[in-house]
Order: C-alpha cells, then sequence, then structure tokens
DNA sequence: GATATTTCTAGAAACGTTTCCAGAATTTCC
DNA sequence: GGAAATTCTGGAAACGTTTCTAGAAATATC
C-alpha cells in the first residue's frame, strides 16, 4: 500500500480511502490511485482490514458431519450465498463430540468470526451453553431450539411431515410401526415425534411406545434397534426413519432380516439425499429441500448482522409417496 | 491482554510470553499471568496473533462442489486432520466455474492463507494459471496434474483400477465396453482413460473409439451419452461410469432405456461414496478410500508448509467385483 | 480580490498481538 | 562480598489496514 502511495505521489490514506470507495475523492486522485495499483499488481489485506475494521467477512459453519450428504447440500448452498455477499465460511466438524463442539465454538470466537450457523449436537449439554454465552457473534441454529440466548433459526417442518406420513401408514391399515431416530435432545427429533403421536390421536389409536426407538443418528444405532424391532415376537409393519444414518442402518438390518422393503415392511425415509432418486427409487420420503435451508440460513445471518431481530424460518417438508409405503399390512412374517 | 497485564502488575509482553510459551519466563511470572488470565477469562485474538507472526493457522480448500458426496468425505477427513494440528479450513465451491475458481484463490490469497488444498476444474485454463502464478502460499492438488509450479499432489491410482474393471470385463466377454467420464482436461480423467486402453491392448483387443465418451462430471452429461450409447444400433454391452454424477446419470439412462443392470448391461462405478453398499448393493466398482485422501492432503500440505519438498502420493485404488459385472455379454436387446 | 465555504488530502493514531532490544534482577564464582 | 555471567522483564516498534483530525486547495460569494 506504502508503494502504491508512493508511485502515486499521494498519502498512504488517500490510497485507502480510492480503494474502499469512500465518497470524499476527486477523480483525478482515483484515477493516479487506481492506475498505480494496477501497475504494481497490489492487492488489499483481508487481515489487516479486519483487524482495524472489527469485521473478518468471514463466517463459522458448525455441522457434526459434514459427510452426511443432506448436511453437504445445505453446506454447499450456504456457502454459495455467503460469498455471493463476500463473506467467507470456516467449516468446521464436531464429530459428535461435545468437547469438539466446544472446542470450535472457542476457536470461532477467537477468530472473531461476524457470525454462526450451526447444527448443535444437543441443546441440553451445559458445555453448549457455556459455548454460546462466551459467544460475541449472531448465530443461526439449524434444527434445534434454546433458552436464554438470542438466535435466529431455520428449521423443517417434520412435524407436518411426519404427522402425514404417518396418516397414510395408518390409512393403509397399518397400527405397529416403527420410528427410529436420533436423540430427543434436539428439536427435530421432538418435532417428528409430535408428528408422529398427533396422527395417532387423530386417528384415536394407542401408541406402542416401544415402537419408538429414539438415541442417536448414527446408522449404527439405526441399524441394532430396527434389528431389535423386526427380530422380537411383535414384529412391526412399517418403519420411519429419521435423517440419513437412520435410513441406511434400517435398510441394512432389514435386508440382513430378509425382509423386503415395500412387501414385507412398509418404509418410510425421513431426509432425502442428492441422487436419491436413482439410488432409492421406491422409497417413500418427508423430503425437505436442502438448497432452501442452506441459502435461507445464510440470508437470515447476514440479515442479522446487519442488526435486524433473529427471526426464526420454517422450512416446510413434502410427504413424497413411492412404492415403499403402498402395500399393506403383513402381520406376520411367513418364516 | 493489556488488563491482564495490570491485573498480574506485569508488562504486555510478559503476559504475551507466558501465553505464547516463550522459554524465558520464570515460574513466579507464569503463575501470576496464568492466574490473571483464568480471572479476565482472556483469550488470545487470532487476527492480531496472524497480522503479528504472518502465520494464518487457515487454509483453503477449493473444490466444485461438496455436495458431492465422496468429496464431503474427503473434505471432513481432511478438516479433522487439520483441526487436530490448530488450522482451521475456509470451505469455497468453484460450482464448476472457471472465473469463480480464480476468484476464490483470490480471495485466499488475500486472505493470507497458509495454504491451499484444491481440486481444479481444468488443468488447461489460462485463469487457473495465472491464479496459480500468483499465489503465494504452498499447494496441494487433488487428481490434478500441472506445469511451471511446484506444488504436492493426491492421486487415485485409477490407471490400476481401470486396467482390473476392464480387464475383467474382457475375461467375461464383453468386447464394446462404454466408459463415460469427465473432461480429459484433468490428470484422473485420462489415468482412467489409460488404463481402459491398457486393458484392451493387453488383451490385443481393438477399441471402438465411440463408446468412449469424456466431456463433463455431471450426471446430465452421463445420462445423455448412456441414453445415446444405449439407444444407438450398435448398443454396449458394458459401462464403466467415472464418478458419483456418472454412476448416477448413466443408472437413469438405463432405466429409462428399461435396460436391467446385472443382466441386460454389465455395470462398473469408478468411485464409491458413503452407504454405497446400502444404496447400490449389486455394484462392482472402483473404489478409493476418501478418508485417506482427505487425511493424506492435510498431512502432506503441513509437511510441505514447514518447509519439506513438495512430494506426490498415490493412492491405491481396489476393483470390487459384485452382481452387476458378473454377467456374460448379451450382444442385442430383446425389443 | 478578499473572505467564506466546500472539497480534498496528508499525517498519525489505532486495532491486538509478537518480538527486538536494552536494562534490571538474580545467580554463580572466586 | 563484589564482579561476571546468566536469567528475566519492560518498553517500543512492527504487522497492513482504516479513520480521525487538521489543514491545504479549490470553488463560491460578495
Amino acid at each position: 500500500m506504502e508503494d502504491v502511495a508512493r508511485k502515486a505521489g499521494v498519502a498512504i490514506s488517500s490510497v485507502s480511502r480510492v480503494l474502499s470507495g469512500h465518497p470524499d475523492v476527486s477523480a483525478r486522485m482515483a484515477k493516479k490511485v487506481e492506475e498505480a495499483t494496477r501497475l504494481l499488481g497490489y492487492e488489499p489485506d483481508i487481515l489487516a482490514q479486519s483487524m482495524r475494521s472489527g469485521e473478518t467477512r468471514t463466517i463459522g459453519f458448525i455441522i457434526t458431519d459434514i459427510s452426511n450428504p443432506l448436511f453437504a447440500q445445505v453446506a454447499q448452498s450456504c456457502e454459495q450465498e455467503l460469498r455471493k455477499m463476500g463473506y467467507s465460511m470456516i467449516l468446521m466438524n464436531s464429530d459428535g463430540d461435545e468437547a469438539t463442539e466446544a472446542e470450535n465454538f472457542g476457536v470461532l470466537r477467537r477468530r472473531r468470526v461476524d457470525g454462526i450457523i450451526a447444527s448443535l449436537i444437543s441443546e441440553k449439554s451445559s458445555t453448549v451453553k457455556t459455548s454460546l454465552q462466551n459467544l460475541r457473534s449472531p448465530l443461526v441454529l439449524l434444527d434445534r431450539q434454546i433458552t436464554g440466548y438470542e438466535y435466529g433459526s431455520v428449521t423443517a417442518n417434520h412435524f407436518s411431515g411426519l404427522r402425514d406420513a404417518v396418516n397414510h401408514l395408518i390409512n393403509q391399515g397399518h397400527r405397529e410401526i416403527a420410528f427410529v431416530s436420533g436423540t430427543a435432545d434436539v428439536l427435530i427429533t421432538r418435532e417428528r415425534l409430535r408428528g408422529y403421536k398427533k396422527a395417532f390421536a387423530d386417528n384415536g389409536i394407542p401408541i406402542n411406545e416401544t415402537n419408538i426407538r429414539l438415541g442417536a443418528f448414527s446408522d449404527e444405532f439405526a441399524e441394532r434397534q430396527t434389528y431389535l424391532l423386526f427380530s422380537s415376537p411383535s414384529v412391526p409393519t412399517a418403519i420411519l426413519t429419521g435423517g440419513v444414518g437412520a435410513t441406511a442402518g434400517a435398510i441394512r438390518a432389514l435386508r440382513s432380516l430378509n425382509l423386503t422393503i415395500g412387501s414385507d415392511v412398509s418404509f418410510i425415509a425421513i431426509d432425502e439425499w442428492p441422487m436419491f432418486d436413482v439410488v432409492l427409487p421406491q422409497l417413500s420420503s418427508v423430503y425437505r429441500d436442502p438448497d432452501m435451508i442452506g441459502r435461507e440460513s445464510a440470508r437470515l445471518l447476514l440479515e442479522i448482522m446487519r442488526g435486524a431481530k433473529p427471526r426464526k424460518t420454517v422450512i416446510e417438508t413434502h410427504f413424497i409417496i413411492r412404492d415403499s409405503s403402498t402395500n399393506k399390512p403383513r402381520i406376520k412374517k411367513q418364516l
């Protein structure tokens, strides 16, 4: 910058003013500086700009695991949107570990990011609570709900999605409907559960609580629980799986039990992911648009950063009927 | 920091020395400073540290599209490895657009990242060339090869993978083997092509060049080309698809033509992705370990950043035989 | 043409660290 | 116990910008 100033024969401050679009600049000055800038190939240092201005033009994206293809798509559209507005995105996986998550929040704070978009592991964790208390930047949560902290949120309406899906199954004659999903420590699971229960209530049908298996989003958990459910004496006739991992785990378990999806068992996946239609063309699902989620979370965060009051955005879900859930229930598997 | 110094009754420089683990610090001083730090909840500002030290402890990760689940997994393991070493990762999608890619390189340069891991759109592009010339940080390329610039690289050995896969098909009696993959402007495609040709040469069989369709990694391209190939008078009896998108597109096309994979057409996918075994259990594939790729690229970059001479790492691939490629060729589809 | 007003420019301080340098305090040695 | 060697500490400069302040130049007004 000093070099540019010398080359243009002006002061450093004048160079800054030209380059940052300050109004008090004469045409002659602007031309001189731009010429010198071009000649020397000068580029402003974002670090120093941040240092002085207090804005880093960086936002943090904390997620359990980017290798979940649904979230990869969310991250992509989010990054696109942020980039369009001149922001860069720091990606951090918390690997399902609360200590790592807290550590990640700490790093983002010390990096003075302008904002954070996060999908917390658990809303109950005390480590996360303190992480957030110490936070200085605006926050947008994905499918989470916490108290005692102001934040924006983007949430999928899984209540209506699940309600519609379970209604559909009940109409087909199903009564024993398995529901395998992640921990109830996060809003998304509770909303799914609420939808599940609502459908039963609306139809005046009692719920068999053993069919509900909430614990972890991993495929291992889902595989184990599905196996247990469908190898027990009272086999469910249908299953709903909450999330990419759960769907994968459940399919594995059913396959190992030689149960055919769509005939032996009705199957509805919650969440799709890229190429879902190609790889699992027959699977009914509760769909939410990941691009919309990513885009919306970015926009919402920028809005809050500009001083707007944090909003809560709801993304609608759609129950999509395919072959895997149109069969009538088979009460007992023939051995 | 000033507050800490005041509270501890020492100079700012002493605080810095204690916190950054400088050797010239007495035990008494260390204790005083640590106590004051704890009491005030002080945390050093990474921005200011970077400003002064010249190290940002940030690396850039440039990729066509993180929503490709294979690359999402690469990104994840890469980020894990970098985080372990105290680095943060800035993720940038270039969206398949050369101008965006160049812009991303520019932003990373102005952010003074300590290093970059990138999967270039094209090795031939002139915009990329100039981007790299202006780069100041070490670079690791994924499956790419360029000239006139020093860089480390992590490359999958698709030569041997494709050779083995095509050999296998030829042994089953196939002669007309379609190969649909991305542009030949990048090393990975050329290596795949080399493996394909080698197998034919080793078996003394001439290649029908119309079976080779190289152009883009998108599923649209693959779908179109597969459709054209398999609806032409001379239908191939087997197909190899290069990359996640190509596999998806080809499956779509074959499905629309009512051709059954594993009986009407032999199918070998190049690349797997998370849950591949669940969603496409019967598909033979050429496999490379994405976690290894991510981990290795991070380690290699850190190594170069510490002053090591850039290396080229090769990740071995494995041809995995499953049901989709064990049928004998059907010369003509019955209509 | 002199003064008042407006527009533009230069210099310097500030952002929060690290690190150089010099000097103070402590230890070692005879 | 005093000089020399060693260890430790404080002050200040530096990293590359932006922004404040004040003053210079240009324009407007009478």
